[in-house]
DNA sequence: CAATAAATCGAACGTTCGTTCGTTTTGATC
DNA sequence: GATCAAAACGAACGAACGTTCGATTTATTG
């Protein structure tokens, strides 16, 4: 798989989009019509995280979320209870397609080295089709209140337990060395991190994505394969 | 060495903490007698960098800044002309700080494998030491002004460039392998990162800064080392 | 202990913020 | 095209913001 295969396969979660978003919140949405509250609150997802990424979530007021939107302030308030909730249905949404993802990754069917594979590659794919996404909840998920905030980290923790778990059943096997798998998982989530979070570098080293997917996939294996000593 | 040993040798730069900052900034400062600056600038440092981490350096406010420090609003601003003034010293300062350290970190004498477990050490162990600002630096980066993003990169991009430097001058004498060695550096930043961005996850994991300089050199070792063949 | 300088104080200023709500526009129904 | 609900509008509100500055306290000097 590389990313260009990769792009056709979500285009159903990029469409559905908003929508557990929007039956997750629809006592708090005024608007009745289920076709304009998609079309509407994909606009000002999108325009959240434009501004957002440009100056943060705090900083960005709501004239100009509403100038960017071309919505009114007062529309805008149709669509959301308040700014920190905005905030909340943004980053809930996102969290709940990367982890619909993620565990469509795991195959039990696969061997332990082709599903690692799989979680790296799909992880870098898909961050790279929704980076404002991964970008604005990396930089904002402290501005979360305590609630929120543990349901996020829950997520995180959840992520790097499918890798860990990966490499547990690969140890198993025999074919991943003895390791620990929780600190290399947090390891290899700080590698695919960084493709979202220092995009500039890698755009200025003229890395591709599929570049980056490979490089760290040979990254990880010399780390946790098992050579086979001259067979 | 290991953290504790570092912990002695860097008290010398933790005493000098905001004395390049005054120096530089001496003209926008109010407060004559240099030990009076010296004091309250480190005050306001720890303060913004308590609050700011917590909430964020845009959601902080200069009454929560005074209620911290103690100080009053006026008094404040005796020491800086604003608070985005106020951010640019705060990063700037520490900024200089560990551009030192890392180049009082590069040994010609030493080899290469040694340079770069010098190198590994000395990035996890100073960021333990001044997390709060590594922290601070890292998620606000982006709210800096044009001019002052741009040498915060140069900064960036330079200690990728003392990494990469050692792991070239460690192919060239054949003690690591051949490899796109600018990424590579990016790629260890961002495992070296991870200690002071996700430092709750690896007390959670029970993880001792030793512990994690240690797994991290093995990490990139796996990668970069050429294996002796059965010797 | 005056006299002077240095440092601190905190009320006040003009903006801008998130949010509300009475009004206007749009779109569907007969 | 009249009627009515749905949606969008945008001026207005009080609160909170960064910043200033004349008054006050603290420290230094002769």
């Amino acid at each position: 798989m590389n990313y260009s295969e990769f792009q056709k396969v979500i285009q159903y979660y990029r469409k559905s989009n908003a929508k557990e978003a929007i039956t997750e919140n629809r006592k708090e949405i005024r608007v009745k019509k289920e076709k304009t509250v998609a079309k509407n609150l994909q606009r000002i997802f999108e325009a959240t995280l434009k501004i957002g990424n440009k100056k943060g979530f705090q900083a960005m007021s709501m004239r100009d979320l509403s100038d960017e939107t071309g919505l009114s302030m007062g529309a805008l308030y149709a669509y959301f209870a308040s700014k920190e909730n905005l905030l909340v249905m943004l980053q809930r949404n996102g969290r709940d397609n990367f982890q619909k993802i993620l565990e469509d990754c795991i195959d039990e069917a696969a061997t332990p080295l082709e599903n690692l594979h799989k979680l790296i590659r799909t992880h870098v794919y898909f961050s790279e089709a929704m980076q404002p996404w991964f970008y604005f909840t990396y930089m904002e998920g402290k501005n979360l209140k305590k609630m929120e905030r543990k349901i996020a980290v829950d997520h995180e923790l959840h992520s790097d337990n499918i890798l860990s778990t990966v490499l547990t059943k690969g140890e198993q096997e025999g074919a991943f060395k003895k390791l620990p798998h929780q600190l290399t998982a947090a390891l290899i989530k700080s590698l695919l991190n960084d493709w979202y979070l220092k995009r500039w570098k890698y755009a200025k080293m003229d890395v591709s994505v599929d570049d980056f997917a490979k490089y760290v996939i040979d990254f990880v294996e010399s780390h946790c394969l098992v050579k086979k000593s001259g067979n």
